[in-house]
DNA sequence: ACTTGACACCTAGCATTGCAAAGTGTAGGT
DNA sequence: ACCTACACTTTGCAATGCTAGGTGTCAAGT
């Protein structure tokens, strides 16, 4: 995939991961990549800021834990989060289709 | 539409209008607005400043002309921005297709 | 005559954001 | 001892959409 192709687009993949149950930053990735067929395999440096800036924006409330010896920071979709995702995945739908239509906008790549 | 949402699509859309054939900036943004239905309805300061882009890097060329005393500046497709518009056509359908699998990665809205 | 709006182009500068790159530390295997 | 996976963090860069201003033409309304 280009790079930077989901810009813009990385907190509903996140809230969706989320909205699945709590999660911690590490399964985040995990599961996002399961998820896309491992399309979307996203370094730390990525998600690791992006879940902090959900959770300023109040989507998501973090707890911390200690699971074998290792810290673990796990993220809970609030109800504004909740909200949000149902926001952001009808975007999604209208973006994706007018991009869709747009393509579709005259024969391709058939036209010689 | 949330704004921003097109980032790192924009060109996309912008080769693919003008595969339909050479335009002036004006005209672009409105066909684009057209073929879209409304939803990519974009303000100049966007799409002048793309065109540059795309020129700059050698998808498109273009020339000046006068009509009724307004001067325009028509693109036309080169072909390397034909060939750029195809890896971005795939780019587009993986990370669409990729969003939809996560999107349905769990049901939705329906799961209490 | 004046104003408004569509046409048609331009640019500076802002804000956002994905990501590379570096760092810290634990646990477990070879 | 070393490496890999786990787990989290931060700084700083680069890209880019968009706001907000600007210039100028032409037609239509008032």
């Amino acid at each position: 995939m280009r790079g930077q192709a989901l810009k813009g687009h990385l907190d509903l993949l996140l809230l969706t991961i989320l909205a699945d149950g709590p999660k911690h930053g590490y399964a985040v990735i995990e599961q996002l990549r399961l998820a896309s067929d491992d399309v979307f395999d996203l370094p730390e440096g990525t998600v690791y800021p992006a879940l902090h800036r959900l959770q300023r924006a109040g989507y998501l409330s973090s707890s911390w834990s200690e699971v074998q010896g290792r810290r673990r920071r796990t993220y809970t979709l609030t109800n504004k989060g909740t909200a949000a995702l149902g926001e952001q995945r009808q975007s999604w739908t209208e973006f994706s289709h007018a991009v869709g239509r747009v393509l579709q906008s005259r024969p391709w790549p058939s036209t010689p």
